[in-house]
DNA sequence: TAGATTGTTAATCGATTAACAATC
DNA sequence: TAGATTGTTAATCGATTAACAATC
């Protein structure tokens, strides 16, 4: 059902269409072209309305698109509307920041925080208490989660993500600077932020040698 | 002055190569070919040879590259060897995370934090006094700065952005949701994590309708 | 209806892969 | 020298942009 594959360019361009979507509705527009969503977007019009159509039609002719239904659409796309679980796994600095930060605009809440280390277990953070990594086990026996947050050093990395498949989890967010080889059902997103910084030192030293701020936009 | 424009495609591949050079470093390989790095690294040796000779010929017919060497000049390209400083702009959960972590292996360090909050102002985060965001204009006339890290809530980031670039700063690691709109010659690099997480919840939906976990591996 | 704008096909552009001559 | 592997050119593939007929 529905298999058609579509691109990962196509893909990571859906959350900044939904972000851009988000404001028009807190402005009170209810209706948009594509032309003038690519002007506020500084992206293609063609672009746009070939991205959407790989989901389906959500325009009209002569009219543009309702932004309110498209924001919903795009949303559902994306599985916001689907109140989704994750757990933190590492409770260093990283971890302990976004087990803090509010996902509940997308979805997402934090249901559970793990660690190993003896000190920081029993600790509490945004009004959850840590648990030993030995009991995500059954934590994910008893509960329905979808994301695993890894925010551990490297060197347990491959071997906490391992256990966390092997408990049934299907989706990690990975923080850790390490490409995790898993079985190839398992979803993961890599968020390397030191090589996210070199690639901006890099633009920062050769500045000037290239048209930077026009294509930066999709760098995230 | 060396001014053919690299694609950003490269550039992005380029912390990814230094890493898996420093993998192989610290397990003593010498010499590598790029047919067997591309096995390592799940990618192809035309690849890896096409990426290098956008910077030089770094490596030697029948032979292939010496590891060490390629490692610094990698390294130098992306300027790790420049011993940069950033200032953390909010002191937040984020920041705070940021703050503390240690940059100094890709040659950066913290040189100051600040923020609005009067409650927050004073505080030590890692060894250094989160100072108000009124003084970041003296703080950059007297301090060698080259990249501003943003972690404040999109209502200020962009205010915060043109105070930061009149003031002389001229790249931005901006973790805001948004899209700042700077002077061209400005390089930002964005880290939107919630649309990395909306894009990981795409892929664990649609799961085994594409190939995922093959071309994972630069959605960082 | 006439004007506007979509959905979609065709053309272009750029990035990746393959091939191979150069050379260590 | 023979074998290996690079640097680089050529071929392929995929993504972006342009064009336009369909239609609201």
């Amino acid at each position: 059902m529905g298999s058609k594959t579509i691109s990962s360019a196509v893909i990571k361009r859906l959350p900044r269409y939904y972000r851009y979507l988000g404001d028009l509705l807190e402005n009170g527009i209810e209706r948009i072209s594509s032309k003038e969503l690519s002007i506020r977007m500084k992206v293609t019009a063609s672009q746009i309305r070939q991205d959407l159509n790989n989901f389906g039609g959500f325009g009209q002719q002569g009219y543009g698109y309702q932004v309110r239904y498209l924001h919903d659409e795009i949303g559902k796309i994306l599985g916001l509307d689907a109140k989704q679980s994750m757990i933190i796994i590492g409770a260093g600095n990283l971890g302990t920041a976004l087990a803090k930060y509010d996902f509940s605009h997308i979805g997402f809440r934090v249901a559970g925080i793990f660690d190993v280390r003896a000190d920081v277990i029993g600790t509490e953070i945004g009004g959850i208490r840590v648990s030993s990594f030995d009991t995500v086990e059954v934590f994910l026996k008893e509960h329905d989660v979808q994301v695993a947050v890894l925010t551990i050093p490297r060197s347990n990395a491959h071997e906490a993500a391992e256990r966390l498949v092997k408990a049934g989890i299907g989706a990690i967010w990975n923080f850790a600077p390490i490409d995790l080889q898993l079985d190839s059902n398992i979803v993961v997103k890599n968020v390397h932020l030191d090589e996210s910084l070199m690639t901006l030192s890099y633009n920062n030293m050769h500045k000037g040698q290239e048209r930077l701020s026009y294509s930066s936009y999709m760098d995230g």
